[in-house]
DNA sequence: TTGATAGGCAAGTAATGACTTGCCTATAGT
DNA sequence: ACTATAGGCAAGTCATTACTTGCCTATCAA
């Protein structure tokens, strides 16, 4: 549950998951380009590579084989929980 | 807003947010009191400190002073929209 | 005023994390 | 079979970050 924290405090990582989330099931090559064209992100494949699967151990990203590709999906449910952490117990804020 | 996401990364730094979530209104003495012997957590004092910094920074802790004391209150609003930046995206949008 | 309490500042250390480099395997197309 | 494509593994580098150490200022109580 603390990794969820740990993949959200990178910007790349984020922006994977905004990339995810415009468009599911991609591969490790398709998502490498995309960073570069649509957000201006330079980031190497294994670079790239690495991230996914900090955010696969995260939940936050699965994966499915099929032949020599590997589609990345994007899980959304543990995101619901984490804000949820401290919002429940605080019943108002002060003006 | 990307120091929101930084300022949570840390297992420390959740456990001053969960503190002050019980309780508002703590002095960092008496937060370090509670992190230890509450949550099990043996931080220094400079080293909550430097946490507390961190998490003003990111706009999830607004101080007060009053005479020797600064007393830390906790702000969830800044953690309500984290969660809803991939959730909102996911079933269909995007014209 | 003295001493104790609450907190701040800054330089240094140690550990974590992001990224690279080089090589390797497997699948698909020709 | 040969080659290009998609991806994996592992050791190493470099930057960030968490934490420490030592000393300093300010407030309050006796």
């Amino acid at each position: 549950m603390g990794d969820v924290f740990k993949a959200l405090a990178d910007p790349t990582r984020r922006h994977i998951l905004d990339e995810l989330a415009e468009r599911d099931d991609q591969t490790l090559f398709e998502i490498c380009a995309r960073l570069g064209s649509k957000h201006q992100f330079t980031s190497s494949r294994q670079a790239v590579s690495q991230h996914l699967e900090l955010l696969e151990a995260a939940g936050l990203v699965h994966t499915r084989r099929e032949g020599r590709y590997k589609f990345h999906t994007l899980d959304t449910r543990p995101l619901a929980q984490i804000a949820e952490r401290w919002i429940r117990t605080k019943p108002q804020e002060k003006p």
